[in-house]
DNA sequence: AGCTACTGGTTGATGCATCAACCGCCTCCT
DNA sequence: AGGAGGCGGTTGATGCATCAACCAGTAGCT
């Protein structure tokens, strides 16, 4: 009986994870294809998009998105090169960086998250029902909160915030 | 009402991709400190390990954890630096390669699984209702199956065949 | 003022992941 | 036999991700 416990369970690990990965990869190839960047790209986009100067310090950014700051530096190099945003200096402390969209940026950051949410929407909440969305909310929540509890907090309060602010 | 359904989805979209994230790197970071290695070399590591022979063609290996050729000739080649793993000639066809586990390379595998399946189960299982594990199942196999039909159905007959055999 | 310690950000090295091009070898067809 | 095309695998280039080392500027202390 255990070992049937254990033989279902490996079974949906690897279901599971492998639902991860298609689905991670599907969403990053749509991007691709639709916006030509990536999700790296999407996410640095993204978050400039929600500021209305559209532009913030690289460590805001990282702070955001819960990059390190290493990460940010070398995704907006390569996205500098590209063209989708641009280095300004900041000048109250001449150490800080302003990361600011350009309008090609602007453009592409635009398409990128009609795009991006309709995919989402697509292939995970046109097909999860109202019951397994909830029980998925309540699965992430205890996964979180067992391996990263401050994280899963942080997470409920500004979401709490979110909620009390409509 | 709509508004509220997109918030608590936007909320849901985003605890999941972390949860999703942070679950991840958990047990990267923890397969790293404990066995000295990254979950690319595991995937590698247990799938000689399955092989009574712990030997593989390099094709089989991208088939059975589903790498394209060129990525899994990469890793190998990382592995062979390090010495998890050796390469040696495949008789039959001059073109073919035999993937052979190490000494080294099994004792790291040996303790790698032992210590990953305790970690899976810590953060994952232990935390999870039966009632959420047939959940999550479900969902899982319903969003494979709208972005990747064929995969989904490859993936319930290897299963159907797994319990089969007991 | 001057010393120390910290902060914000960059850089370089290394490993992971993917794509496209390539190279021998094998098969099959005529 | 010999030529075309497919198969198994490697290689190089590029981008993503992380770690450690570094550097300039700032803040705080005395």
């Amino acid at each position: 009986m255990a070992s049937t416990t254990n033989k279902q369970e490996r079974e949906l690990w690897r279901t599971f994870f492998v639902m991860r990965r298609q689905l991670e990869l599907t969403l990053e190839r749509r991007l691709q294809a639709d916006a030509g960047i990536s999700t790296a790209d999407f996410e640095i986009l993204a978050s400039l998009l929600e500021e209305p100067t559209t532009r913030l310090r690289a460590g805001q950014i990282g702070d955001i998105i819960g990059w390190e700051k290493s990460r940010v530096s070398h995704q907006i190099t390569r996205m500098e090169q590209r063209g989708l945003v641009k280095r300004e200096e900041y000048g109250d402390d001449a150490r800080g960086v302003w990361v600011v969209l350009t309008a090609a940026g602007k453009t592409t950051a635009l398409a990128a998250t009609g795009d991006h949410s309709a995919a989402v929407r697509e292939y995970f909440f046109d097909v999860l029902s109202d019951d397994e969305k909830v029980a998925l909310s309540a699965i992430s929540h205890r996964v979180l909160d067992i391996i990263n509890p401050p994280l899963c907090t942080e997470m409920a309060a500004t979401a709490a915030l979110a909620n009390a602010s409509v």
